[in-house]
DNA sequence: CTGTTAGCGCCTTCAT
DNA sequence: ATGAAGGCGCTAACAG
């Protein structure tokens, strides 16, 4: 089998208590000893048995990731922020995808419990359902997420305020017909969103907005298939489009201009999330920066504190988020670090 | 503390082995017993500790997924395809990143070992040395790397012929001054392209190539440098460019789009990896399609054959790549779903 | 300071 | 068919 304390111990002369009291630094050790075991560890190549460990109580080294999905740039900014703050911690990250799915998120939670130190959640389809969460409430990050009770620790950015926002701005630059692509119908942040639309909207004195609303999704091809038919509906057309999010938009663009519509000339796009694409797609698109490795390394952060018992009352923290003008929505910038002009 | 298989074992008044055996299905136990430790288990909640049951040598039920970055949509595709294929089988996956560097990958390597029934690697900085593996090299897939010694499982693609029969493409086009921007120097999947570049261009009767190659990188940003300082150089100007991969070629298309070069009409552009991002870009990415979701899945299949002690002779498989025509290299076709029409 | 002992949760002989 | 006992690798408590 593999290399075990015993072999350690047996090369160096000692027993296993000493040579897990260097390696852990437990208890003053004769220095002559711990030169010898620290020899033999190195010689041998031990490292002692993760799941020996965590069967005494111990940390498991590991903690764990439920997302909704993992191939999305969205998903892999924050999967970027998460290794990053993990590995300079020695942190494995356990990964597993819910789809969105209620059971799959229950069975995921459920089967990384006991073999992780703590779990990061990201499931905006929870939709304040805490029903969901395992009782064991501590060692757990949310990320994205509505709770209704107040008693966990999440970390969110601004849905809301980050559609009031771009909505606004297309507002203040003279747009009043202005169309949204909604995300998932189950999606709370796809939710939130549509409520930052209307809330701005209502402010210019458009209370009804359900001529404008079309149904899509957080991908390509539901914001090609909207803004196509969006295209074909009977006029007027409107002037400017606000997207679910970033990939929405692309699709959105995408229809546009096959179809020979003038961005931003005839139609505004605005996008969400910020992702690094939208800088690269014709016009480069306008949208709202969420910093998901930001928050990726402290949901890790947040999680760490949790797990060394630091700091254990629950809390509720928000993230900024700011709105970035590219030449989608008519605010043109040449140059290749512009586009962050930044509000909000 | 948490559910043990004794609690079950009072609960259902036998012996913590019958309920074991229950569990396991590994003898008759009588169908009365049987019940009574199904619904204890049931009413508990209980799962056994994984912990336990890898300290016993058995599965820890889990495989681990060794990789240069997370963070980039040729990655992310990997990690759909592995996430899809290890959830349909009960597998939980274990992330680490080597950001290409030979300490961090041994490490990640090596302390993954214990925690995974097997491990999936991708290392194309590897270039060939298989001392970096670990010793116990069963268990163990690689995808796209090149190791010297043939004894090893791998899924590679085929990174020369790709390039050769994208750049072939072009010199049939007419082409003939055609750039590459390069890849790392330390990534052998980016040296295969260049070398499918270099074949190309020989038999074409272009056998020194140096002075169209640049240097580059796997990022947007060295794509974007690179073109800029390929447009300020001296004439002649190439009219073709062959890009290290798709993030770099839409750097390139930035750059080119911002200085008013014509795309595909002053100059030509391919990419490789096949992101989807890249039907959005302006004009459309030619590119070669490389299926990683699909060899992410089949990475799992292998190494679960290695696991179950199936087929254990070392097999090295080789996915087809398809070159897929778009707007950039003057193969303009309309039409969302279009764009795939695939050549090789 | 150090070695011996016991036990984490589970599975697998070995008896019965 | 079933229960009791032992041990996987490790650490904590207990003696010395």
């Amino acid at each position: 089998m593999s290399i075990t304390i015993r072999d350690v111990a047996r090369r160096a002369g000692v027993s296993t208590s000493t040579v897990s009291r260097v390696l852990n630094d437990t208890c003053p050790v004769d220095e002559g000893k711990r030169r010898r075991v620290l020899d033999a560890v190195e010689h041998l190549g031990y490292s002692p048995d993760p799941a020996a460990r965590s069967l005494l109580g111990k940390r498991t080294g590991a903690i764990g990731v439920v997302l909704p999905f993992v191939g999305a740039e969205f998903f892999s900014d924050f999967l970027t922020g998460l290794d990053e703050a993990a590995q300079s911690n020695n942190l494995f990250l356990i990964i597993s995808t819910s789809h969105r799915d209620a059971e799959e998120f229950r069975a995921a939670m459920h089967a990384m419990e006991k073999r992780v130190d703590g779990i990061i959640v990201m499931a905006p389809e929870l939709n304040g359902n805490a029903r969901m969460v395992p009782r064991s409430g501590r060692r757990l990050v949310f990320v994205n997420t509505y709770l209704r009770e107040g008693s966990y620790n999440v970390i969110n950015f601004d849905n809301f305020g980050g559609a009031f926002e771009i909505t606004k701005h297309l507002l203040e630059s003279g747009h009043r017909d202005i169309a949204i692509i909604k995300g998932p119908a189950e999606a709370r942040d796809a939710r939130e969103r549509i409520r930052g639309y209307r809330a701005a909207m209502a402010e210019y004195g458009i209370d009804d907005t359900s001529g404008f609303e079309h149904q899509g999704e957080y991908t390509q091809e539901a914001g090609y298939l909207a803004t196509r038919s969006l295209l074909m509906a009977d006029p007027p057309r409107p002037t400017a489009l606000v997207c679910a999010n970033d990939y929405c938009a692309m699709g959105a663009l995408r229809a546009l201009n096959e179809a020979g519509v003038a961005i931003p000339g005839e139609m505004a796009v605005a996008g969400f999330d910020g992702i690094s694409s939208g800088q690269y797609t014709q016009p480069s698109l306008t949208s709202v920066k969420v910093p998901m490795d930001a928050i990726g390394a402290r949901a890790v952060e947040r999680l760490l504190e949790l797990i060394d018992d630091g700091d254990q009352t629950p809390r509720q923290e928000v993230v900024p988020v700011a709105v970035v003008l590219r030449a989608s929505t008519g605010t043109a910038i040449p140059g290749p670090r512009a586009g962050s002009r930044v509000r909000a």
